[in-house]
DNA sequence: CTGTTAGCGCTTTCAC
DNA sequence: GTGAAAGCGCTAACAG
């Protein structure tokens, strides 16, 4: 056992305990902060560490605490500011608590079953975005065992969910448009794709109620480029007729925005245009992207926060915890510019 | 010890035995893999890790097989599409290569070296972007253990390092710049910050010799939109002389553009203006941005390859690994649209 | 205050 | 082909 240091590899326990002249609990004693200590035990280990620059292996530790001491968190992607800002929350958070993050990205990748049980294998607790797109199976069985913390997601009866606000935002930006004199608003993205997707298609449609209008059907598209650009065309052929397009977010907004005046239409002069999410484009095109703030980062901590305090043993919340949005106008919905 | 499946906790090697009536080697002998198992017991097996819904604990694992299995990632941050694009990209290789990603940020967290430590404590190997501004020690004493591998930094010589190519490139685009008829190009941003801003000055400098010219001294400013603006300033209150901005990346060139024009500036007209990374903003702007794409994701993908190639007992690769970078032209530069 | 020792759950010889 | 048993490096009682 006692093997000194060796060669090139990290030191151990047992070869900074030998160094230090103690045992290795005396070692362990100094680095978990035991106050049963004395002082030049406690001098000669700190030597010894700072001389080997031992740190204790992770796994190890992971198995005797019964702790890994890491968050797992689970995306989609991570195209577009969103993902980026929500992964910069969380880590940030999840640091300052001590935790690791061990990230696993679900698109593309085949069998995400086998990989979520490998993470639940080395984590204390899960955050996942887009649950819903995941196979059947995929959650299954981590539920029961590891704490799981659903993000932007529908609460459930054991799992709890954190999101930012949707249906009261949308609600409010679609009557913003209907007050710039807009008659035909059309919803542009597929609410069944996403709950935060769906909830801003029923603030959509709240405002259409509560003016006594009935709410167009949404026009089901993908939220990435291509598909807005691909739509635009359709506006532009004269296939679709409305005056005001509510995108489910600004990646599909700004494309759409930008075909359309490719195209020759003026916006918001011809059609009003808004987004979601408020991306760092959003300012700078002209006209400005009108669209919906996020607090991304903090939605991110907060996963963080609450994952952390799942794992040290607190109860789930129940339901579904919301942060609040802020809709950004700017000119694309008919504001005047500045 | 052969306790059975503690209540909702997982399952061990233990009560999968049991469950089966073998032994735990045999377990490990069916999800390892070995061949020596008869058709019955690998079955038994099987239907008893099913059954419990089995996965063998991370960390117990790793300290038997002396593997974490995981590659550390460390970038300085995770705004724009740059750090997305190469953690994507790295993300994906290392799922294909079996291994799972710890990432670390490191802006604004304060003890680095402590955290990169323990970084090590838990992953086989890490890759790391914006080594030169870790300060000295965090990177001291993981060096000669754990294999690293520098993004987008300078190779040294027990350190390899991967990254896209600069120097040529932004020779390549100064020139194009002379070609427009502009005389007076100013480099805006730090080339003291990064490795990879110091070699794309390089080439502008390169590029200025070979016109028999002499390169004016850089803009020292720092990336964000916030610095572009503010320099932008100076620029429309006549303080620079310059008829075109080769900016350090898109963020700058974006919001030097953006400010230029708010101040009633002609770009290109008055002024040309080109950046470096084709951010998705740098299509949608008008005068369409010219800049230059680099291969991020590939380089991620090829970062992750590489540290599983250390990590595996290749030896390290000398010199710096340099991915081809592509300039796009587009209109700030003085081409015509289209 | 300090050392000894028994695991943590898994892989892997080594006998049979 | 299978099981017993010895660790992997660390933490945490448990005796002194």
């Amino acid at each position: 056992m006692g093997s000194t240091q060796r060669a090139g590899q990290g030191a151990t326990i047992y070869s900074v305990a030998e160094l230090a002249g103690v045992s290795i609990a005396s070692v362990s004693r100094v680095l978990q902060g035991s106050t049963a200590v004395s002082e030049t035990t406690r001098a000669k280990v700190l030597a010894a560490v700072d001389e080997l620059n031992y740190v204790p292996l992770g796994a190890a530790r992971s198995l005797a605490v019964r702790q890994h001491e890491a968050h797992g968190l689970v995306l989609p992607e991570l195209t577009g500011p969103y993902y980026a800002e929500l992964l910069l929350g969380f880590e940030t958070r999840a640091a300052e608590l001590g935790q690791s993050v061990v990230l696993v990205l679900t698109e593309g990748k085949r069998d995400l079953a086998r990989t979520l049980r490998q993470l639940a294998a080395r984590v204390d607790g899960l955050a996942v975005l887009g649950a819903d797109s995941l196979p059947e199976s995929a959650l299954r069985g981590l539920r029961g065992s590891k704490p799981v913390i659903l993000i932007a997601g529908d609460a459930q009866p054991d799992v709890e969910a954190v999101g930012a606000e949707n249906e009261r935002s949308a609600r409010e930006l679609t009557t913003h448009l209907f007050e710039h004199g807009r008659k035909r608003l059309l919803f542009v993205g597929d609410p069944d794709t996403a709950p935060d997707v769906r909830d801003r298609y029923r603030g959509f449609v709240a405002a259409h109620r509560a003016k006594r209008r009935k709410a167009a059907e949404p026009v089901r598209t993908a939220f990435r480029e291509e598909d807005g650009v691909v739509f635009a065309q359709h506006v532009l052929a004269g296939e679709v007729a409305a005056d005001a397009l509510f995108c489910a977010n600004d990646e599909l907004a700004l494309s759409v925005m930008h075909t359309l005046q490719d195209g020759g239409l003026d916006v918001p002069g011809d059609i009003a245009v808004v987004g979601w999410d408020d991306v760092m484009t959003a300012r700078y095109v002209r006209p400005g992207l009108t669209t919906v703030r996020q607090p991304v980062r903090e939605l991110g901590a907060l996963v963080a926060e609450r994952l952390h305090d799942r794992v040290g043993g607190h109860p789930a919340r129940e339901g579904l915890q919301v942060l609040p949005t802020q809709v950004v106008l700017r000119s694309s919905c008919g504001c005047p510019p500045r």
